[in-house]
DNA sequence: TTGTATGCGTTATCAC
DNA sequence: GTGATAACGCATACAA
């Protein structure tokens, strides 16, 4: 059995409540009385019950980080950043995974209800639903949204520039002089997607190039399903010269796709895929991606989420961050 | 602020115990008392306090997953199914990550010696260290080791076999007239690393083929590594014909060092690598490798993990799983 | 500076 | 079948 303050308060001849004070570095403890139980403590190795503190002291340093899905690269990368931040100011995290499922998420929120974790990041995921909206009502729920949009939002939140990201794209490849861009985003046309295509056709038409409608491709997030689209559009006819993929499975099928019918990235078609992960760097050929600021995505979140804890932040904050296009082999034009 | 046991048994008119058995299923309840709290429960949309249910009735539902490197994929993959399987039984998973620090694995321990999770697993790490050796012999510290071998082993395990892995790869690259076949193992010598070379040895043994003690490289476990080594074998002169990379890590590393030299795969090396992830099969071209079975590792772990916890297994287990070859472009002959 | 008393929300052990 | 009541291990307001 494990060693408890009650214990160390009988061995060292004092009152729990000094104990207490004495391991949290209270003030009201004599020098010497601290030094004897810190000693005490240390011999017998004692370990604060978590448990214990939290239902005592209304906080358990645990935070939950809550996942739409754990398949993609990128949403990995801001967990192992977020652990680590996390880890640093003595955090614990939680890794719930909702697989887009409303249910499931509002299973999860009950962690933070019960008091069970101090605060909760969500990465990803679809709007905010009813249950969260709920929630964010009440003062105690500690909650950072990433990278989820919601037409009113009362979350603090740390965004992705999507419009921008696709923009700069565009950009890019109209300047290696493609004119037929395909757009390939998700289908659940909540605003993210919204904004990718804003972007998208704003881009278009700054530089002259005319929108096709029929050159916007809504795609599941998977591999397989970035596969079926370019199957798809062949079969169709529509045949662009340049794919811009905004989800990183989608791209890795597009790209696999692409090569399986016999055609070449970039001769045929070019290809600005989205996440800057090992994948898409080791692939070939290695592939221009839109790069989500992943380290700042989950530095932000998590800075965030601890502000909200210690109440120094009363007001909800919004951060957008921009993504970085990495031009590599696979946007460079025939033309040039 | 949220609804309390005590509220629903006032909003009742009945006891507290009343309501703690009517809610956790527990006989002694009166149908019509049961259905009524059952009711109010609802309606008030009633979360226990998970923290006093484990500091009450010692079980959280939560394990602990603790990983010597979040790096590798097939770790990460480990986790998300390990994830999959708690949910399924109304556990929850705290991630932690050591980075192969002994220090921060032994604080990481406290989370079970102070009760906060009802077990953990273990995946990959060094030898056992003193501080887990300790905790084996606490009865309570409910324990499952994942890839992780020690000389001693008083803990439930789930391995993989890496020699059988390595055996099939050098019987494979043998089969495809290759003779001087490169092994890339880690570097920290334990008992797994010495499973590989032993492994390695005794197939080339069986096949006839001599064994060069300089065509075995201990390597870090990282891209940068396996980039380096394949550098550094040139230098030496020491030239292969094939290599076997045993990490994941290193494989692609490996690959894309031999790439940057102007060399082709298979045709001037034959390479099998490690880990069937996304990376290695999209990877140009697609690679041979030493499968880890990691969705048995994970089922395997959170199986006994349970039966640990609800103590219907007394004795140690150690279960032994056999990775497969699978064979693509990399590893075929050009003398075939 | 230190001790006493109470509470956190739940489960468990008794009585009745 | 139901209800007090005591734990669980810790933190904290208040008293001394």
């Amino acid at each position: 059995m494990q060693i408890t303050l009650k214990d160390i308060a009988r061995i060292a001849g004092v009152a729990e409540s000094t104990v207490s004070r004495a391991l949290n570095d209270k003030p009201g403890v004599g020098r010497d009385t601290k030094l004897k139980i810190l000693k005490i403590a240390k011999e017998n190795n004692y370990r604060p019950n978590q448990l214990a503190r939290g239902l005592a002291a209304k906080q358990t340093n645990m935070i939950a980080v809550i996942l739409s899905e754990m398949e993609s690269p990128g949403n990995i990368e801001i967990v192992k950043s977020i652990e680590k931040a996390a880890e640093a100011k003595g955090y614990q995290i939680i890794l719930c995974n909702t697989n887009n499922q409303e249910e499931k998420e509002k299973s999860y929120l009950s962690l933070l209800e019960s008091n069970q974790v101090d605060g909760a990041i969500f990465i990803g995921g679809k709007l905010v639903g009813s249950h969260l909206l709920r929630a964010s009502f009440s003062p105690e729920n500690n909650i950072v949204l990433v990278n989820r949009l919601a037409e009113e939002n009362f979350f603090t939140s740390v965004l992705t520039d999507y419009s921008k990201g696709v923009d700069k794209a565009v950009k890019h490849l109209v300047e290696q002089g493609f004119q037929n861009i395909a757009l390939i985003c998700g289908q659940q046309m909540d605003l993210i997607e919204e904004e990718k295509i804003g972007g998208y056709k704003s881009a278009l038409n700054k530089a002259g190039v005319e929108v096709k409608q029929e050159l916007i491709f809504p795609t599941k997030s998977a591999r397989q399903a970035g596969y079926n689209v370019f199957l798809d559009i062949i079969k169709k006819g529509v045949i662009p010269d340049a794919f811009i993929s905004t989800r990183e499975l989608t791209t890795i099928g597009l790209v696999e796709a692409i090569k399986m019918g016999g055609y070449f990235i970039p001769d045929d078609f070019a290809v600005v895929g989205y996440g800057n992960n090992i994948i898409t760097s080791v692939i070939e050929p290695p592939l221009t991606v839109i790069s989500e600021p992943v380290e700042k995505l989950a530095s932000y979140s998590f800075e965030f989420l601890l502000k909200l804890i210690n109440e120094k932040m009363n007001d909800q904050q919004i951060e957008v961050l921009t993504p970085e296009l990495i031009i590599r082999e696979s946007s460079i034009s025939k033309y040039n």
